[in-house]
RNA sequence: GUGGGUAUAGCGUAGCUGGUUAACGCGUCAGUUUGUGGCACUGAAGACCGUCGGUUCGAAUCCGACUAUCCACCCCA
């Protein structure tokens, strides 16, 4: 049965829980829009190019993660690995920057990494996120952050920190990186195999080691705050000032170093803390994550403006909020099924089923052929809240009696044109009553 | 890429000191006389016991490999 078997890392989204998605999605765009920002949708594969230019030829999602398909011979192409290179890609392709400035778009897709898979972890997930391009001052970080911040809080969120740092542009992050060699070199022969390499490649990822020697060693290091120019100093404390003037309470992490190149200056996390029974230990998660990128555009070919934005996990965020109790919405209900005994009164629920369908009910009649008790159980199995039995004596009265399921209250109703109507108020109106 | 756990109907499980028709709960379908669901009862469908190979008279059960999946490292959303 391999073929019913579904890639690993991917997930189906089934009915029970897609009103879920449906209510999490219509919440980001609400809020977006708030902000000012307006969805774009883009193409779910790129040139590869864009990502290993964009992204950073040395990092891990460019070098081992990305799903990458020859089609022609003349490009190979690759499923977004994430949201921001896309996106700018369209941004400067369409001439949006043209626009009033900044800019501000917003994302919903799903993003493909070929990564071992783990909890919170797919190969496939979906990511909603954020870009404004076009100001280099603080208080577009502080907006960015703050609708984040926003969209965690509202939706219901518990237990999450907001982690920020500044990695600096690329001319401290020089002078830090060189400061960070000189540190390490001396314990160069303690460090773990992986630190060893990363010593020359990327000395800032020795920060973020789990091995026990290196996390000690990497205790005593200089840290980027240090380093940064007044410039980017002076970007960092007026961002904090932002933050605190909104309310929004932060960590300075100096160990965010963020996994994407592009990155400059501000880089921020918003971090779940979960106890875990099981294991007895604390766990966090990043379901959200972001920063500015003042380089990338020029990187990608257009005029150097500053940027920023932010990703979130759509998956974590729904897991989180399991955790912690939460559902978002409960799928939808059948509102009334129609129970026709006999052929004739098959054709007039038929035609109720239709007429109030017409007016935004939920209406559904037997399509199966069952009989009326097995009618009724179907009806109770699917959760209608309403039913009709139609029969002869309704078809010569003109009259039949619609039954709350949850009361079990009657009410005999003419079925005449005016039912959809009469139904719509009492539906409401049982509606309200439960709320 | 590294390490550990798991693999039996749609779902959750039992069976695992080898022994013939693989069991149970939930769910699904039909019925308990065409006039009202939830409860109860009756019955049915549904599993080549992850795959391949080995040991054996005999394997869901023991052994090996593979695959999938979960968890952790790495990294990230």
């Amino acid at each position: 049965m391999e073929l019913l078997e579904r890639p690993q890392g991917t997930e189906d989204i089934l009915p029970a829980s897609s009103a879920e998605w449906i209510a999490l999605e219509d919440f980001l765009r609400r809020t977006a829009l708030c902000f000012g920002f307006r969805e774009i949708r883009v193409p779910t594969f790129e040139k590869t190019e864009l990502f290993s230019r964009g992204v950073g030829e040395t990092t891990d999602v460019v070098q081992k993660e990305m799903y990458t398909v020859s089609s022609s011979g003349t490009h190979t192409f690759t499923l977004r690995p994430e949201g921001t290179a896309g996106t700018i890609r369209a941004v400067l392709q369409n001439g949006l920057l043209n626009e009033a400035l900044p800019q501000r778009v917003y994302y919903i897709l799903s993003c493909f990494r070929h990564e071992n898979t783990q909890k919170g972890r797919l190969r496939e997930f979906h990511q909603f996120g954020v870009e404004m391009a076009g100001s280099p001052n603080p208080s577009a970080d502080a907006e960015v952050i703050s609708l984040a911040k926003q969209i965690i809080d509202d939706i219901g969120v518990k237990n999450v920190e907001l982690r920020i740092n500044s990695i600096g542009c690329p001319e401290c992050r020089k002078k830090y990186q060189e400061a960070l060699k000189a540190y390490f070199q001396p314990h160069h022969d303690t460090l773990c195999p992986d630190c060893k390499s990363r010593l020359e490649r990327n000395p800032m990822r020795l920060l973020d080691c789990k091995n026990e020697k290196c996390h000690q060693i990497g205790k005593g290091a200089p840290e980027i705050l240090d380093y940064l120019c007044d410039d980017c100093s002076q970007h960092f404390e007026k961002l904090k000032r932002n933050l605190g003037l909104l309310g929004i309470v932060y960590t300075i992490d100096p160990r965010i170093v963020r996994g994407l190149d592009y990155y400059t200056k501000t880089v921020f996390e918003f971090v779940t803390t979960h106890y875990n029974e099981k294991e007895k230990k604390q766990e966090t998660l990043t379901v959200c994550g972001g920063g500015r990128y003042d380089g990338l555009i020029e990187q990608l070919g257009g005029q150097p403006t500053p940027a920023l934005g932010f990703g979130m996990g759509l998956e974590r965020m729904l897991m989180t909020l399991h955790q912690q109790g939460v559902t978002l919405a409960e799928p939808s209900k059948c509102d009334i099924y129609f129970v026709p005994m006999g052929e004739k009164a098959e054709e007039k629920a038929l035609q109720l089923t239709a007429s109030l369908r017409k007016d935004g009910i939920f209406a559904l009649t037997d399509v199966v052929g069952r009989g009326l008790r097995a009618q009724m159980k179907y009806a109770d199995k699917i959760g209608a809240r309403f039913t009709m039995v139609i029969g002869d004596n309704e078809l010569e009265s003109g009259e039949a009696v619609l039954k709350n399921m949850q009361t079990g209250e009657k009410i005999t109703m003419k079925l005449d044109e005016t039912l959809p109507e009469r139904f719509a108020d009492i539906e409401i109106a049982d509606r309200l009553t439960k709320e």
